[in-house]
DNA sequence: GCTCTGTTAGAAACTGGTTACTCACAGGCC
DNA sequence: GGCCTGTGAGTAACCAGTTTCTAACAGAGC
């Protein structure tokens, strides 16, 4: 059954372009105008048009006009990727964090989004989901697609924050302090934080403290859980009791049963999520806050005015720490040094969720 | 905002002194390893580099070995723009969103940065800040630095983001439904979502409505108005309060004593912040929620299932809609129909703010 | 032994901009 | 009038990849 001597010689004319089929294989988006084109149209050669186009003041008036002309007339728009290579930069800078569900890396994002629009710079997001590994591996892509890159890493470990930076630079690292970085670094005083809260809650009459941890890997976790067990040893006659929890509402909800079990007066939740949620799972117990015990979360989330009672917490400059994040990368872009690292002083803030401690 | 306030300098050494002043100049990156570079090393031309660093087959195995170790020497990365400018696309989509600090669009860009990192590719976010005309201008030039855009516009005119389509497609719109857009759109039904409160609130014997308004400009507060309206219009002694607020917890927080003015027996809040706001308030006045007013929020932000009482709300898939957002963009790109408008049923959640109208 | 065919890899032409260099021309000055 | 200078615009060489076209070569078939 060949049908061999009817073979239809049809399709061998010309393959013309199609301008159906969307762009399958050309790099065409479209018949989009380029700066030949607009050259042509204006009469005119490529470099003045990119003259015109970036407002060089050495192209006269008249011509300049008939340029802009062409362009309007051909809906030009200069193709961001043959800029980019062109000039060796692409006007994009790149954030990665941990987990774009977490109010505090939410407030390092709109931080550093309003700051680099004002500038004029697009913005790369990306989410390595709370793993180490991600982290870095991200982050390196992101830098490759950007001009620098504001890292939240919280769980890759130092070493190998210190082998990246060069391939990452310029860098800045966010809620974090790596020593020996070849990178600024904006993080937070957990420390001095944690301090506050603890001298608050003691100064209250609290003698036995429940810590609902954060998750293990997390760098502000270990700094928070350090900076209690200093000052537990430091303090006689004084209990602390480190709880397994979590980072999000959940862990806190259902860490209350455990607190209570426990018999601490008071808690240090390692974040206001878990806070929050520690607030509705005592309620349901019927624990009176701060009556019964005392409740104490950490970051200021928005909403942390409004659980209830409203949240004893300490406050972290979220969307300060993206500002800077931005000066700061700006600055290493320039070729000007970084700056001197910065580590923000939380602010306690006493609300109605801690109380002197039951007699 | 001051930046002032308790930062504190550490006196660390110099970080990352760059060999030079950082690129005043040239577009060169570094030293950085080219294609060519590559090709040299191995004694090979540029295309048998660009086949093997892009696996193609016709290259035999010793050679492309030999390309392999070459590169992994050179510490060689492809130049993104210089691919994307050879290709014709840029491998990164983006998202414009008018309030980052909005659950409802941080559910989106956590479902669309998932999709998309794990197809391999760059998000890129920007924040139009609430403002109609930043919104379509934002929304161009995200596009021009990427492949195709998901775009939540509330306030800018219908009429503007049709005649926008053509030149931000491939384009998938969030959270709104414009009658002839030449785009897919994926929405939520408000009106379904109205309905099901107000028969709640009916069912438990209210009589008298408070509307918390959402802002002016937003579209979604214009279709919960007109189907509250409509609701009202539709049953015979019931009365509508149409009380002005916004979309904040403060909003919400602000307008619990007009609330208590109006007599309303329940009201309806814009949004789940406001709602939040709301019970806060009330709380504040001595008002018991459910047992003297019952409230009522919009959306499930994670936070609604922690107030107290727990927020009686309407939920709506966030991260579902960033997903599919990106299965249509990704449709759209390969030439494919970007498929049916859809919009999203939205489920009532009866939880504890909400109870029998006081007799 | 010669042709045909299939596989590999190179040459060169793209992608769409920017910019150093050059040159033509006009005006000022001697 | 001739020379010098400054301005405006074009030429062409980049930027760093991808891809089409072509050619060399090896093996199969006659």
């Amino acid at each position: 059954m060949r049908a061999g001597t009817g073979e239809r010689a049809e399709d061998r004319e010309e393959p013309a372009s199609q301008p159906g089929p969307a762009g399958r294989r050309g790099p065409r988006p479209a018949g989009a105008a380029t700066i030949s084109r607009v050259a042509e149209a204006a009469g005119v050669s490529r470099a003045t048009v990119s003259r015109v186009m970036n407002g060089s003041t050495t192209v006269k008036p008249e011509l300049a006009a008939r340029v802009r002309a062409a362009a309007q007339a051909l809906d030009y728009e200069p193709s961001v990727a043959a800029r980019s290579l062109a000039l060796g930069r692409t006007g994009t800078i790149s954030l990665v964090v941990p987990d774009l569900a977490n109010p505090l890396f939410q407030g390092v994002l709109r931080g550093l989004s309003q700051a680099a629009g004002k500038a004029g710079r697009q913005l790369l997001v990306a989410e390595s989901n709370e793993d180490a590994e991600e982290e870095t591996i991200l982050a390196i892509e992101a830098r490759r697609n950007s001009d620098g890159i504001v890292l939240a890493s919280p769980r890759a470990p130092d070493e190998r924050l210190r082998e990246l930076s060069d391939r990452l630079a310029p860098f800045v690292l966010v809620y974090r302090d790596v020593p020996g970085l070849a990178a600024p670094s904006l993080s937070v005083d957990n420390v001095a934080g944690i301090n506050d809260l603890v001298s608050h809650l003691t100064g209250l009459g609290h003698r036995h403290l429940a810590y609902l941890s954060g998750p293990d890997a997390s760098s502000s976790h270990a700094l928070r859980l350090a900076a209690l067990r200093a000052a537990a040893a430091g303090t006689p006659g004084f209990t602390l009791t480190e709880l397994p929890c979590g980072s999000m509402f959940d862990d806190g909800h259902a860490a209350a049963g455990p607190v209570l079990e426990c018999g601490a007066s008071a808690v240090v939740a390692f974040n206001d999520m878990v806070a929050s949620g520690a607030l509705t799972g005592l309620h349901e117990l019927g624990v009176r806050v701060p009556g019964d015990v005392s409740v104490t979360g950490f970051d200021d989330i928005p909403f942390a005015r409004y659980t209830t009672p409203p949240l004893t917490t300490v406050s972290i400059p979220k969307n300060e720490l993206g500002r800077q994040a931005w000066d700061r990368l700006w600055a290493l872009m320039n070729g000007e040094s970084g700056g001197y690292n910065v580590r923000f002083q939380p602010r306690l803030l006493i609300r109605d969720s801690t109380g002197p401690a039951p007699s």
